[in-house]
DNA sequence: AGCGGTCAAGTTGAT
DNA sequence: ATCAACTTGACCGCT
């Protein structure tokens, strides 16, 4: 059984996600911006409960949750402490709403910080703004039920080895609220998934393996061997991620993500595999469907796993 | 109501 | 040196 998950947005469903700028926050006072972000993150909490609705209905098992969920929540300057929002006790009950869901519903959630969550980054300050983004993340999934805040290797500045050796050092630093839901995955420029199989079974970090980096930035590794060896990073029901090339993988720039999936993109590997694949389409929900589809055609079975069964 | 410039943040590699 | 790429359009001030 496999369980696709749909990525943040939607293309067709009418179902938004607020935020707002720095720009238009710093123009009011402080209690002005408060009043604007709490709007936005109740809406937000509202929002989410109706994707997570849309998602049960139809067969899509898991979501990721967009960074922005809680709008400029780690800002230096404009964020905030969610005691301090107006209707602070409301909003936080609208998200343990949506964990509830989640967990009455089989579903999962998750979170992918994005590009500025560097942990091995050489600069303190850079490291000092990604643990409390990462900590912000995690405490946001708890109340969602999400069991994954999923990044990237981060840099190499040079020496890979090394760069690893001080994401392990600061992903110590981290809550066990947060530790315990931190992934790593695979990118299309600098780590392979041969890259982080040594960290993660050397820290227990599950590696969430994305075929699609993989085959742009390939190592020694088959799709089969990469599949096995991320299998065996996760004590949970593993988490894949899949994408096809917006212009062929003979196109000039193959990482660029095409609006659907190509089935044949989807590995044989996987077929018989209980796991999650997130589907990065341009096309969003609309593209999940058409997967599903496309795979339930091939005799893959796809859905939202019946605990138990 | 519609349009276009802009949006918090890091790192890499192609041009 | 600049810029696109990364999980993604949406906000906001102007007309």
């Amino acid at each position: 059984m496999i369980r696709l998950g749909l990525c943040c947005i939607f293309r067709d469903q009418p179902i938004k996600f607020s935020t707002t700028t720095a720009a238009s926050i710093g123009k009011m006072g402080r209690p002005g911006a408060l009043a604007k972000l709490a709007g936005l993150c109740l809406s937000n909490a509202e929002s989410l409960l109706r994707a997570l609705q849309f998602c049960a209905e139809t067969g899509i098992g898991c979501f990721r949750v967009n960074s922005q969920i809680l709008p400029l929540k780690t800002h230096p300057t404009y964020g905030y402490q969610i005691e301090e929002l107006p209707r602070a006790e409301e909003i936080v009950r609208g998200f343990q709403a949506c964990g509830e869901f989640v967990r009455q519903h089989g579903l999962r959630t998750c979170f992918h910080p994005d590009q500025f969550v560097v942990l091995n980054s050489q600069r303190p300050d850079v490291v000092e703004a990604s643990l409390q983004e990462l900590e912000y993340q995690a405490m946001v999934a708890e109340w969602v039920a999400a069991d994954v805040v999923n990044i990237h290797g981060g840099g190499a500045f040079g020496d890979k080895s090394r760069a690893m050796a001080d994401f392990v050092r600061n992903f110590d630093r981290l809550s066990l609220r947060a530790r315990k839901r931190l992934t790593l995955e695979n990118d299309d420029r600098t780590y392979t998934p041969q890259d982080l199989l040594a960290v993660c079974r050397e820290t227990g970090i599950p590696l969430v393996y994305d075929v699609h980096h993989h085959r742009c930035n390939p190592d020694g590794l088959t799709v089969e061997e990469a599949t096995r060896q991320a299998l065996a990073t996760w004590d949970r029901e593993p988490m894949f991620h899949l994408s096809s090339p917006l212009e062929g993988w003979e196109g000039p720039k193959p990482e660029r993500h095409h609006d659907f999936i190509d089935v044949k993109d989807f590995p044989d590997c996987w077929r018989d595999q209980r796991i999650t694949v997130e589907v990065e389409a341009k096309a969003k929900e609309p593209a999940v469907v058409q997967l599903a589809l496309d795979l339930r055609r091939l005799g893959v079975g796809v859905g939202i796993p019946v605990p138990g069964a």
